[in-house]
DNA sequence: CTGAAAGCGCTAACAA
DNA sequence: TTGTTAGCGCTTTCAG
């Protein structure tokens, strides 16, 4: 093998500086054009790659930014780390993703990995970000953007407007006198504490009906077929669900099914990310829509302006919802 | 900010070189106990964090692979990343993660960057690996581990064995008498057209059945609900498929349904990764079993070895597969 | 428009 | 057991 080429090897063959060539390389106008050409041939010719390392620790970029994800194989945020990606990979970034499990100790180590590795910036996805995250992030001054998250430090972000769009789906069902109960992770994340719980009772305040707590359900962010949740859910009166999950809606209208519900006719179901497993019900699954590409796409681009000190206007961004009508609810 | 605190300010409020707090950090033994502690507390005290940039340029050494993917909202290859970031977690590794979409282009300049940051290995999922990705590999000498894909180059890798299990899929429908289809997204991939389509005609073969190519289906990738391709498979005249992705599977399944199949009474199905998708359908969809998380795992696992020159027994580790009978076979 | 030279923060011989 | 000293490969003033 032939011992790499540096930086220093085309600056010899070409008869210029290895400043001359760093200029090439980094499209910098004030190399003449001769010049320059001679450079980039033996750069060509030479096959010289440059050492995104050392570039990193002479210019203090690494352009390779930080995806903390709560679990990879969700769907919803699977969609979101896509978006990311796409617009990093345009931008020339790379992207270090990690995925948390929404672990207080896993995402404590992720971050510490990210900063040591000096990322320019960080995507953080999840509803409970950690106080060392908090901490150390604050103290590094490294960028951060959520996507598809809430947080109560006013950090930038990307979302759809939970609040509303919970309220709009209550207010569906409420229309006509459903019974709605609310499915969610975990009724203290920020993001349901909130955002959709307050929504869903804004909803109810309207239609002058009194919140029931036994109507929220929590089903801990399990995928688990045989969760006992569902049951519960069909035994509690309710006639309908705002679920805040595809896949656990997807495992609601399953369990009706099974136990003789008629779906739309006995029990009604939206749900709230819109991915490819609403599409996977059978009658395919009513849901809140959410531009969820779009939610990483732009989370990204945020990210970008803020690594290079641009402007943002809008710290937090509300892209636009929807409520689309497939088979689990009636019209 | 107080500005970043280096191994040179650790040295000097120590009272050692850099050198000794360079061993503090890597633990290297011959540190004197009593050094190594007051080294440890100006560490804590200062709240030192090794850049890791720097320690990659000068050790060579990134301590970053690489891990290239081909659909991160795909639910096999989801789990697999899952596998592979657990392990690498564990072997404080990170990992740079990018969803090359089978697109050639993005392939070739996921590598290149990949390459650029110095990755100390790569893990590669998908099915059509550039030439340009396959030289330059070779070139660089960087470890490269293949996980739930094949290729013809000896590579080194972890799957299961998808000619056997095709085969013994292929088999238990024919024990039947059915007609069978295979649903593949590219029957010119390696993984088809040397593993799952040959073990399909081994298969086929040992019941004296002759081949017919109008009975393996290509969907060309495409989760999309409404590909022509599932009705093309029902008035094939086949009474049974196996189907190389669940989502696929899924979507036949409720296809079916639609058009008014008895599953599994008028067709059988089969799918091949057993991933939680499979557990959507309605029925559950049948399937092969792959440990897909250990996959991951075991490919990182090895990864770690091949980067630490420890002899690897086995390149090429198949692992154990099964086939669950479900709601769309009948037993 | 180009070059010299000083780092970036750390590791790894080599000495002591 | 510890310190000295070269680098690692590149960027970035500062001169010219």
């Amino acid at each position: 093998m032939q011992s790499k080429v540096t930086i220093y090897d085309v600056a010899n063959a070409a008869h210029v500086s290895m400043a001359t060539v760093s200029r090439v390389m980094n499209n910098n106008p004030k190399v003449k054009k001769e010049t320059k050409e001679r450079v980039l041939k033996v750069i060509h010719d030479l096959n010289y790659h440059p050492n995104a390392v050392a570039q990193g620790l002479a210019s203090k970029k690494t352009t390779t930014i930080g995806v903390i994800i709560p679990d990879l194989t969700n769907s919803y945020f699977a969609n979101l780390a896509v978006g990311i990606d796409d617009i990093a990979m345009m931008y020339n970034y790379n992207i270090i993703l990690s995925n948390s499990n929404e672990d207080t100790e896993k995402q404590n180590k992720i971050i510490d990995n990210l900063l040591a590795k000096q990322v320019d910036g960080i995507i953080y996805m999840g509803r409970n970000q950690t106080e060392h995250f908090q901490n150390v992030i604050k103290e590094s001054e490294t960028a951060v953007v959520l996507a598809g998250t809430v947080d109560n430090q006013n950090t930038p972000s990307v979302n759809i407007n939970y609040r509303k769009a919970t309220h709009d789906a209550t207010n569906f069902f409420l229309k006509q006198k459903q019974k709605v109960a609310l499915v969610v992770d975990n009724a203290n994340f920020p993001i349901n504490a909130e955002y959709r719980i307050p929504g869903y009772r804004d909803a109810l305040k309207e239609n002058d009906i009194k919140f029931d707590k036994n109507l929220i359900f929590e089903n801990h962010n399990s995928d688990s077929v045989n969760s006992s949740i569902y049951n519960n859910i069909y035994e509690s009166g309710a006639t309908a669900a705002i679920v805040d999950n595809d896949e656990t809606a997807l495992l609601l209208l399953n369990k009706g099914f099974n136990l003789g519900k008629k779906i739309p006719n006995d029990f009604q179901i939206i749900s709230s990310n819109n991915t490819i497993v609403t599409k996977y019900g059978r009658p395919m699954i009513s849901s809140i829509t959410q531009p969820t590409y779009d939610i990483g796409a732009v989370a990204m681009r945020i990210l970008t302006k803020i690594m290079n000190n641009e402007e943002v206007k809008e710290k937090n961004i509300y892209l636009d919802y929807d409520i689309i009508h497939r088979g689990t609810t009636r019209i």
